[in-house]
DNA sequence: CGTCATATTGATGGGCATCAATATATGTGG
DNA sequence: CCACATATATTGATGCCCATCAATATGACG
């Protein structure tokens, strides 16, 4: 399970957030200083106040990070997914760890980069850093927008401007757009339920707005979808 | 209008997501290579195709981001308001602008964060770089935390974590904490109205959870109040 | 003290979740 | 290739959470 090979690991890299957009090459100078690691349930990944060597990527189950209360209590600050990085923050511009982390499920695989190497790459090559800033900027500005959304739209709303911003093909008076994604995770991603998404599209090809089948979505009346997009129409 | 002093220009830079948390004296040198710009309403910021010549941040107003498509319609990616920054990402990385930005209010006030000098900081002090990219990737996971607890968490859960996660002092057998912000900020950032806040706060009061004085919070039952946080309780 | 923003409280309604049942799609082994 | 099993999608019935509208109270401040 700790074998990978280099090119899986530089692709695995490239999926996380911190390292979206980096050319290849830099992917794979940043996997060589890059080593898988497993843990079972509870197993300790750092511990509070140790010298920093790695950030983390998590592959696979799931990380809690946490800190020890003068009490000796501990006070859980986050609960990281696959798919997301952490002590990213601390490797780059702190000597200790400021939280422990220990893994929350079994099995729990990670991407260990060592912090020495990877400072050395960073500093050494100034466009990692600008790469690495103009997509995390990117990220949040998106981000940003998505919590706006969420507070001020209607389910309906976030769902008509998903489909207006997904790439369209014209096809006569009408615009053919594809799902990229399951319609459950797409439920999940606008933070409604699957029902309210089936309900939604069907009352929309009801009026003749949209047209579904299965994942191939027709804008019939593209001006009444945006309307609907800014919730101004019902 | 046009005219700050540099220690404005500094305070105003390092509100900026992408500043926040850079030390003092590198504020000064970023505002060494910025100067404020103020539009009219409908007034050209910079131009699709552009040499990229600096990145922007918003003080006042608001700016609209938009493409001119091949039919020559204008296509509106994003609408960035005051307190946000924006072309950070194509300073960063590319040479020419790739979308237009307008004012889209009279007064908009803007800091325009030269490129070349910025870019010469930058890759002159590793450290900058490794900042940047720690501040906005902490600000990224309690983003994703944000939005993940919008769409998946009740209102009463979403304070209850405020209140939990607020500094408090104790005091006998029960906690005390000080909003940070006006009841409808507050409200604000949960993504609800204040009148849902104070019936939220004045049920956990009937309940004796917590007792509140204005902007002071007592929280009697933290117990129960965890419980709510977890959306468990009624 | 008057004025304006902020906060509280009530009444009402709609949006969306929940629970439940069925239909369709996807995949698996015989 | 079909029969079965499992995940995903649709549709209906019901209810709660929270926004909205409206009225009043409280506070901040010149």
């Amino acid at each position: 399970m700790d074998r990978m090979h280099d090119d899986e690991v530089r692709r695995a890299l490239g999926a996380f957030p911190l390292f979206e957009g980096l050319p290849p090459p830099t992917l794979a100078r940043i996997a060589a200083a890059t080593r898988p690691e497993s843990h079972e349930e509870g197993g300790l990944v750092v511990r509070q106040g140790e010298p920093c060597r790695a950030f983390f990527g998590v592959l696979e189950g799931a990380v809690r990070l946490f800190r020890l209360r003068p009490d000796g209590r501990e006070h859980v600050l986050h609960r990281v997914a696959a798919g997301s990085s952490f002590a990213e923050a601390a490797a780059l511009t702190m000597p200790n760890y400021p939280a422990s982390a220990a893994a929350a499920a079994t099995p729990t695989r990670l991407l260990a980069v060592a912090r020495e190497p990877f400072l050395r790459l960073f500093d050494g090559d100034p466009s990692i850093g600008r790469r690495m800033v103009a997509s995390l900027s990117a990220r949040l500005v998106h981000l940003v927008g998505r919590v706006e959304e969420l507070s001020a739209l209607s389910a309906g709303a976030r769902l008509a401007r998903v489909l207006l911003d997904l790439p369209s093909r014209a096809d006569g008076s009408s615009l053919r757009v594809e799902l990229p994604l399951a319609k459950k995770d797409l439920a999940a991603q606008l933070g409604i339920t699957p029902e309210t998404l089936s309900r939604l599209l069907r009352r929309w090809q009801d009026r003749r707005v949209v047209s579904i089948d299965g994942a191939r979505v027709e804008i019939l009346d593209a001006a009444r979808l945006i309307a609907l997009a800014e919730d101004v129409a019902p």
